[in-house]
DNA sequence: TACCTTCGGTCAAAATCGCGTCACAAAAAA
DNA sequence: TTTTTTGTGACGCGATTTTGACCGAAGGTA
């Protein structure tokens, strides 16, 4: 899948330009004029990495930044800055800010993207997304799409592997039946939604004792706990 | 859970109007007639979202909006202003009065519609909801769905759960037993006031020492203290 | 093609548990 | 004191979940 780039700046034609060259490098791209709809788009994406200019009405890519590093979502999501001015590269790469790299305006499309790859590189290498989820006994191997309890592989269908990794990559949090109909049978709302509590059972049967680990929160949903 | 929105006009039928499309969109919506009614009921509920007719008999919808910019509880809720003339619009939106947006009458429901939307949109991406809340040994865990005094959980029910949560949000200050009734139970204004009452003496149960963060309020209501 | 198996969704009982109400006791206010 | 308001215990209905059974769709096999 592409890497996901988001770019803020509120001048449509910067952002078209940085938008038309990071498609052409094979970069999905989505942009924000505005603080807000930054945040907001980083929030709902979280996008691999944002490129964010500093000179922005109402707030400035300073702050944005912050505010970008104090939400657990989009605290780790790389962001290279625009400035304009030269003096302020320390500010931006240090301490106060974090942001991974910056650029001095004007510069080249091609300056940008190897920024742009070098970053996605360093960041990809370091943290994938896990492939197996261990709690215990129990281990869900996501590329494999087997989960075993005690080293014994425990056959399963499907949608039943779908649900238990929804609500084991959501540990701890409590899962409404409609957060699962979405999530797990993807838009398909025009399913009951007691058709949860039947894959429920199903799932918990196969699992057996390691159904410890699924929660019934009466009138919420369910929950993996531990 | 729904975004509360306060609509203050003094014309039933305008504010008919409007409450019936914000249901219908989903909000929660409460309304009052006068200044005084709408100043209250902004401190007490604290909404998300403050619709606001600048045509008010006695204090001014102009008024209004300072007063609650003044307090500390109302500062930061956006508002969204109702004026009949268009001259009026710079000083709405300046500096002096800071509102939010504004509406001209007359406007169609999905004029009104979009402002709203907009406007939570922007307020909800900057500050995020709090996901715990913590009060000494007090935590209440939001998604996780979970109380725990000195670490240890208590067992709740998802009635007893908002209820706490509710009062916790809303630290310091009084609920009434409408007020409760309106927000735990959502609408169901057709159940006994003295529910609240039976409600708050399970949850008293169940938290034991932590129960001296729930104070009575005799003749007003209950109160999360500190 | 016909037959069989499996999976996913629906439905309706059964079991469970929570909720709302009432009546009365207790406490505070008048 | 009387009156008003809140706390408490108990009860039964009803909502929610669990469980078992059913059925159609999809896919494999002969």
């Amino acid at each position: 899948m592409k890497p996901r780039i988001l770019v803020v700046d509120d001048e449509p034609e910067a952002v078209e330009l940085v938008e038309f060259n990071l498609k052409q490098a094979g970069y999905a791209v989505t942009t924000a004029v505005d603080g807000a709809e930054a945040l907001k788009k980083a929030r709902a994406q979280t996008p691999d990495l944002i490129v964010l200019d500093v000179m922005l009405p109402e707030m400035d890519g300073f702050e944005i930044c912050k505010t970008l590093r104090l939400d657990a979502v989009t605290a780790k999501v790389p962001i290279i800055m625009l400035t304009a001015k030269a003096a302020e590269i320390d500010r931006v790469l240090g301490l106060e800010l974090g942001a991974d790299d910056y650029l001095t305006k004007p510069f080249s499309p091609r300056e940008l993207l190897l920024r742009v790859k070098k970053i996605l590189a360093r960041f990809q290498s370091e943290e994938k997304p896990k492939e197996q989820l261990r709690f215990g006994d129990l281990l869900i191997d996501l590329p494999r799409h087997i989960v075993t309890w005690k080293n014994k592989p425990i056959e399963m269908t499907a949608t039943e592997f779908k649900l238990i990794t929804v609500l084991a990559q959501r540990a701890g949090r409590v899962q409404s039946r409609d957060q699962l109909l979405r999530d797990v049978w993807e838009y398909d709302s025009l399913i009951d939604t007691r058709t949860v509590d039947t894959h429920m059972r199903r799932l918990r049967e196969k699992i057996g004792a390691a159904s410890k680990h699924l929660d019934t929160v009466r009138g919420v949903g369910y929950r993996f706990v531990e």
